[in-house]
RNA sequence: CGGGGCGUGGCGCAGUCCGGUUAGCGCGCCUGCUUUGGGAGCAGGAGGUCCUCGGUUCGAAUCCGAGCGCCCCGACCA
């Protein structure tokens, strides 16, 4: 019975951890289908949060909200050689339009609906959306087209994970077009570091920053630009991507237009997006073994009010209490909860909102009502005093705000810590870096040579991959020289890990 | 696709090896009363194609055969 109420420690094994996270912080279910979910509604709530700031970000850049179809002709993913290879082995296919009865029982196809060209269930829509842009951009006036999609996407992979790698996902995708190469490398960075403020300040999960190699680029980009998180089991979370196209895909689908000078060009595209995959990088940013730990600025509910009472006399009194209390926070801009269910001791519903990871919980009794005092209790530790504090009412109300943004900022500190304190440096000795693959694990910085060779060894050896070339910031003081595989001449600084 | 595990009320499981009354336990659910400051108590109650199909048998959750599904690990994967 104890072992049903607690969850499966994440020192014992972080996997199963994860799955019960999700599962009893009720933020999705397993549905009929292999590999798909249902996102509950807690769970919706986080993604609604996260929409809701990237959204005013992209509009913020300039962008604006449209909707692609969710078919593409079969014949437009193979217009660009990378991107059939790249989308080819996962891709859900309509062929037929209706289904008839089988002589041998059943529903089969109707063969007669048979249609004329496939239909691909989009994995992602750069053809489609290129190709309407082809009609839409005739000269540089046009320029640059800025265009979101928030969107569901399927690609059919062979092993799935909750939120991590479904079937079917919800995403954002950005696909702009530009005039010049300039222009359109400028977009792929703004909107990578978009992403970074917006992992930084909102989920408190920081992220390194870099450009992936070849191997690991986009199907169809030039150049593709990552965040990677580290999650606390020490694997790398790809948490966005931002892709420069080049004129790969205007190439393909003609999308041209006439210059200032008059002559006629194709356009510059860059693609960028997150998924609901975040939701998972925050739970293995921030849970713990009691479960959900959510960063204030994405969750459901940021306080939860707990009333406890005995007799009517004080379920009246501490009842308009909580209501009181409710509505002066939900005035500050405070997502709140008063949980008034009657069949629940108030330990019982301190453990269910401790597991689904409500940052702060005020609790009010009779003693408190007569004392002019809540009972404040944060879901973490974070070095300011106990968790559990008797406030002022007056206090508390004024200061909620401030303590929510000081959990956050607690929490992109810690996370930030942990990042660092589990990324290895100046790793030469290829030996010691399989050591530590194969153990710990960790973001390791070392030097590369460049080769595809020395990178496809390492996965063998180690499974672990090139997440990013870092940026600057990310980079290690005093450059590595050597290649961590072969010993040869280190051209760059790559960070290597294993990844979800 | 390979390896492992599992299919029994909503959830978690026992029973299966060694066939035998009416399939059981915990949690949850419903009703009532008492409770409520860290997972409440008592009483009563509802809820089951034992994954499916076929076989063996007087008798199958249990034995045999085939199939299906899910989860985990790998392969695979922006």
């Amino acid at each position: 019975m104890a072992e049903e109420k607690g969850l499966t420690p994440r020192a014992e094994d972080f996997s199963a951890w994860y799955n019960e996270v999700v599962l009893r912080a009720e933020l999705a279910d397993y549905s009929p289908v292999r590999g798909s979910m249902v996102i509950r509604p807690y769970g919706y709530a986080v993604w609604e949060n996260m929409q809701r700031a990237l959204d005013a970000m992209f509009k913020e850049t300039g962008h604006q909200n449209a909707y692609f179809p969710l078919f593409i002709p079969q014949s437009f993913i193979s217009r660009e050689a990378e991107h059939v290879e790249g989308f080819a082995k996962e891709m859900a296919i309509v062929t037929h339009s209706r289904l008839k009865a089988s002589p041998e029982g059943g529903l089969i196809p109707d063969p007669e609906s048979k249609l004329e060209e496939p239909l691909v269930v989009r994995p992602t829509s750069e053809t489609i959306i290129y190709a309407m842009f082809a009609k839409w951009v005739q000269s540089y006036r046009d320029l640059p087209l800025l265009i979101n999609q928030w969107a569901n996407v399927v690609r059919w992979e062979m092993r799935t994970r909750l939120f991590l790698r479904t079937l079917e996902f919800l995403w954002q995708e950005g696909h702009t077009a530009h005039a010049t190469e300039a222009e359109a490398e400028e977009e792929a960075r703004r909107m990578h570091a978009v992403y970074r403020t917006f992992m930084d300040e909102w989920m408190a999960m920081p992220p390194v920053l870099g450009r992936k190699t070849e191997s690991e680029k986009f199907p169809g980009a030039v150049r593709t630009y990552s965040l990677e998180a580290l999650m606390q089991d020490n694997k790398a979370l790809q948490a966005g991507t931002s892709h420069m196209l080049g004129q790969n895909f205007s190439r393909q689908f003609d999308l041209k237009f006439q210059t200032e000078a008059g002559g006629e060009e194709y356009a510059w595209n860059t693609s960028w997006g997150v998924s609901t995959r975040l939701i998972g990088g925050m739970v293995m940013t921030h849970g713990d073994d009691t479960g959900l730990v959510m960063p204030p600025k994405l969750a459901p509910y940021q306080v939860v009010v707990v009333p406890i009472y005995r007799k009517d006399e004080e379920r009246s009194v501490v009842l308009e209490k909580a209501d009181s209390v409710a509505t002066a926070l939900r005035a500050s801009g405070v997502r709140l909860h008063v949980d008034t269910r009657e069949n629940m001791t108030p330990g019982a519903k301190f453990y269910e909102w401790e597991r689904k990871g409500v940052p702060l919980r005020i609790e009010i009794g009779p003693k408190d009502v007569a004392n002019g005092q809540l009972v404040l209790v944060r879901r973490i530790e974070d070095g300011d005093g106990p968790r559990k504090q008797f406030v002022p009412e007056d206090e508390a109300l004024a200061t909620i705000p401030a303590r929510l943004q000081a959990i956050q900022n607690t929490m992109l500190a810690a996370a930030r810590r942990r990042r660092e304190e589990n990324s290895h440096r100046g790793i030469e000795d290829y030996g010691r870096f399989r050591e530590i693959m194969e153990g710990v694990g960790g973001f390791v910085y070392a030097g590369w040579c460049g080769s595809p060779r020395c990178e496809e060894k390492v996965k063998e050896d180690t499974k672990a991959t090139i997440r990013v070339l870092p940026f600057e910031e990310f980079r290690t003081p005093e450059p590595p020289k050597r290649c961590l595989v072969c010993g040869g001449e280190a051209r760059e600084e790559a960070v290597w890990a294993r990844a979800y």
